[in-house]
DNA sequence: CTGTTAGCGCTTTCAT
DNA sequence: ATGAAAGCGCTAACAG
């Protein structure tokens, strides 16, 4: 590749005035710039992203690290997240933790040490608090939290909003008239599970109703089987899962158990399934806005760029109660 | 953040010294490299990527274009590609297309000016001229096309064995009884779709059918269109839709036209849908082993880097067939 | 309006 | 086994 210097000798200029005219930082003489632009196009010169952010403050960068690649939520972030850096010019430089804090800590250093503009991240169920720290050393170089937020965070954050769509979506169904629930809660290190496990008890506690089933394991075997004894047992007559991977699970239990939905017992699940309009059953679902979520992340993080100082910010995306098949046509004299 | 200089100095070392210790490039005494981490340690120091990449031929990172980051498929592709570069100690730089030559050309130009070590591509439908040539000048940095592979192509490639699994599928789909079939196979312009489509041609012709009802629109409002004037028509007896997104048309066609699966209509796609097992009507599908070739990218993006000068090579992986609920019970005496 | 020049932080010859 | 020093390609004072 060629170099500036060489545009600047066969255009006859100073590396200066290429420099100029390439970032239009200052003013050049028409003529000047015509022949900067022509030397340019003739050698086929293209700057140098590394050695410009040598130089400057700003590599143009932001990373993100995700806590889980293959869930279908977490791609659509990531889809939000390179849409709006896109938009702004900004290249994404993405990473996956799997849920390891090894490996997000790894990652973390790593775009850090590409002194990334500023950094995205789903901190993973067992963040390790080396990261924690790091992340609050690191100023002034922004992070903003994704989808994982926590109270008294010194960072920027964008979540849903958790608490309230439960709430929303056991009101529903208790007005359908379910009375005894089962509440697939999942791993209870996860904010965003703790929130939507508060919003149960709340709407629990505000209709006045006995105390429900609830299955918080961590491993996804234990969580079968936990579900899987409790709709044994048998008095629920409504099944909410916590998450996506919780659905899956759930799904499959009450499959195995025979249980048809929404017949025999009803169904919700937060996050949701593709397409879910062509299958069946088709299953009330608390949709997250994920594509928006990374997205608003990006301006948090601009946000923040231009504003260093200012106090940390929680953003709040709505997620919409989308109302199906699997929680219909349930009849309390039945049951 | 404490560069080099300021360890070297605190350890009363060179630089050079500091360096070596870091990258374990030449053998140091035991106790200077000891007083080295302890500096390190010490101040806090990480190396600086950006500074070291300005110095080496290499950055450590890859670059990813994605053609559509919104598709399932594509998410799980970017998914393998991470993993197997985080694997090998690589950065994955990402950029989304969206199916817009403009874009792509822009993403692979900014990747380049990052110089990451080399490319993964799945081109776009409407790819320009432009990116080939600028691909192809750009060697010797490695350059691997993803998912849409091209005959003759200077570079390396990964894709799925579409042209077999497509005839394998269909020969399944004859052997069941079924002669009249509507393929919806969708841009043509895309080597993925064109290769179904050959497949589904081999199968016809050598099974000595007559000719095939096949949609190749473009737009997927005139997919719709062209499927429900097939289904109208009426003499199929199964329908395959050739990727998930002319999946999701087709089965709102045959929704809209009154049409249940399999009683009345047998169906069958390819890349398919996540959880199909879990949902009715479970449907037969061509699975894409999208993961595995993002790994199988980065593996010849490696050996490229390793022998320049081999000749390109051209992996197809395995697709699956799964046969499912939405292909079985058809009665050739009631057709 | 344009040019000269000092680095950014690091790796890597070349010496010793 | 270690150090000195020359840049990588670029930007941004500073000077004219």
């Amino acid at each position: 590749m060629a170099t500036i210097v060489e545009v600047a000798r066969l255009a006859g200029v100073s590396t200066s005035t290429v420099s100029h005219v390439l970032n239009d930082t200052r003013n050049v003489e028409p003529s000047t710039r015509a022949k900067v632009m022509a030397a340019i196009e003739k050698t086929g010169y293209r700057q140098d992203a590394v050695a410009r952010a040598m130089r400057r403050a700003r590599t143009d960068s932001i990373g993100l690290v995700v806590s889980d690649a293959g869930e279908p939520a977490f791609a659509e972030m990531v889809h939000g997240v390179e849409h709006a850096a896109a938009a702004r010019g900004l290249t994404l430089v993405l990473a996956n933790s799997a849920e390891d804090p090894v490996r997000e800590e790894r990652a973390v250093n790593t775009l850090l040490s590409r002194r990334v503009d500023g950094l995205i991240i789903a901190r993973c169920a067992a963040s390790s608090a080396a990261v924690s720290s790091r992340l609050e050393s690191e100023s002034p170089r922004p992070v903003v939290l994704l989808d994982r937020v926590f109270d008294n965070s010194p960072h920027d954050q964008v979540g849903a909003d958790n608490r309230e769509s439960m709430r929303r979506l056991v009101e529903h169904l208790q007005a359908a008239g379910h009375r005894r629930f089962l509440l697939v809660a999942g791993d209870q290190r996860v904010p965003t599970l703790v929130e939507r496990f508060r919003g149960f008890r709340d709407a629990i506690r505000d209709a006045d109703l006995p105390q429900q089933v609830v299955v918080d394991a961590v491993d996804m075997a234990e969580v079968r089987e936990k579900v899987a004894a409790a709709l044994e047992q048998g008095d629920a007559t409504c099944v909410i899962a916590s998450s996506t991977p919780l659905a899956v699970a759930t799904l499959e239990c009450l499959r195995d158990a025979g249980l048809t939905t929404p017949e025999q017992i009803a169904f919700a699940a937060f996050d949701g399934f593709s397409h879910s309009d062509l299958f069946r059953p088709t299953i009330t679902t608390v949709r997250q806005p994920a594509f928006e979520m990374g997205a608003a992340a990006v301006s948090l993080l601009i946000d923040r760029l231009g504003a260093p100082d200012a106090s940390p910010r929680t953003l709040r995306l709505n997620q919409t109660l989308e109302l199906r098949e699997s929680s219909e046509n349930y009849r309390p004299g039945v049951s």
